[in-house]
DNA sequence: CATGCTGTTTGATCTACATCAAGGAGTTTG
DNA sequence: CAAACTCCTTGATGTAGATCAAACAGCATG
């Protein structure tokens, strides 16, 4: 019973040739819209720390996450930030029709995003039922994503935060590398420290300590600063606070 | 310059009929598709306090809320409880597919459900584009909003939690009646203390003591527990550590 | 090879909020 | 109209995590 990977969809069952989502199994494309999405795509590069866009910046593009990282933040008028979505290969970002709030959009490590003119992708949208079905799925569980993260926010202590956040990164990366040996979770941390903090409202201080107390009680083994190798994956669950079948996806 | 009614959408432009969404304006509606919801749609009604959902109930329906507010909460094993949606009237709950997380709805005032069965919503979804397009609005609006409130679970001191929600319903109910005089606000609180720090991730003393010391300052007046006047908005907003023009919506 | 520079760790101290505890105000109930 | 209930307030005390501060490790730079 291997509880790493039931609820990872892994790309091997993706329809490839889908741009809006690859993760998901995607029956419904047809050569016509693929057709157009390929006229209006083009592809953007940004190294890691560089801005994709700033709050208050009116996108003229959706887009969805190739390789790399990136995240989404909100800024307080004194500083205070808080990182509100984690972009992964395969996410998307940007929306029809405007939005109420502003975030920042960062890239977290070196990132390619396969980019729509917003104007045609939201033509296209109009006249592609199907198109708005998937991003209504995504949109769904971007949303209960939030949510978790709420109750993480809200509610978890700084432990089970980062055993949380280690946990969902640990899931994530396995989903995309097949090969994954049993139990044993290795991985290279897409965060600084700081990044982690603003992700889980916690400060750098208190994510290194926590860090450094679940080295110390071996939950989990580093190389430099960024590798992580989680040698009982199950064990580092029992520290999240979640429903032991509970699952995470960012 | 009252900064109290821009972002608020009044009934007023609502289009009466569309069950989906009263609370955008909505001009596609057709007759043969209302025909259906129709056909659909029944009220159920609930009581301050019952339990519309279970977490982990298949829930056969959808619905949006006619009249009275629930929420919608997650609980952790050991009890610890995080609100992480508030459903006031017009908003809708529910979701074609599966939700891999599981939240508790629960009546916070006397209640008053539109349902439509799952089944025949989805039929109706698939070959009703327009209805997916709506839901994708909302959904994002909703996803805003999450957003929002991660900012707020993260980084606020408890005076702004407290300062966030009450602008909130106070904007929210101010939507609700045309009347108002200008720059004061008056509104039942549709929450108890402990719905209020379940929201806010706070204890519920936490909570009262924060009201008593917007209180002592004048920031707002009380009459009985539940009747909240607010003098002057705008200086409440600025307890609230938003920029000054953030248009928070839930 | 010193000189930064960036990201990290660790320690000492402080504080906002939680926790524990008691009592009050407004109801419903018998 | 007492009893019991729910919801709220206020006080005393405890603590998780913030803040302040110093130093270190890995790298690039001149």
């Amino acid at each position: 019973m291997n509880r790493v990977t039931p609820k990872i969809q892994t790309f091997a069952q993706d329809c490839e040739s889908c741009p809006i989502r690859h993760r998901a199994v995607c029956a419904r494309c047809e050569a016509d819209e693929l057709q157009v999405l390929e006229q209006i795509k083009y592809y953007r590069s940004f190294e890691a720390g560089q801005t994709v866009a700033w709050a208050g910046d009116n996108m003229d593009f959706v887009a969805s996450v190739v390789t790399g990282i990136a995240t989404l933040s909100q800024t307080m008028e004194d500083g205070r930030r808080q990182m509100v979505g984690l972009l992964l290969p395969s996410d998307f970002v940007g929306r029809p029709g405007r939005s109420r709030s502003a975030y920042d959009v960062t890239a977290a490590t070196n990132l390619v995003m396969c980019c729509f003119r917003r104007k045609p992708f939201e033509e296209l949208m109009l006249s592609t039922p199907h198109i708005g079905q998937r991003l209504l799925e995504m949109t769904l569980d971007e949303l209960d994503a939030a949510r978790e993260w709420m109750l993480l926010l809200g509610r978890k202590t700084a432990r089970e935060k980062i055993a949380s956040l280690l946990c969902i990164i640990a899931r994530r990366d396995a989903s995309l590398q097949l090969s994954q040996s049993q139990g044993e979770l290795s991985f290279e941390l897409p965060l600084t420290r700081e990044a982690m903090s603003e992700y889980l409202g916690l400060t750098l201080e208190t994510v290194s300590r926590q860090m450094s107390s679940l080295r110390k009680e071996g939950l989990i083994l580093t190389e430099g600063k960024r590798r992580i190798t989680i040698p009982d994956f199950d064990k580092l669950l029992e520290e999240t606070g979640d429903d032991s079948d509970g699952g995470f996806l960012v």
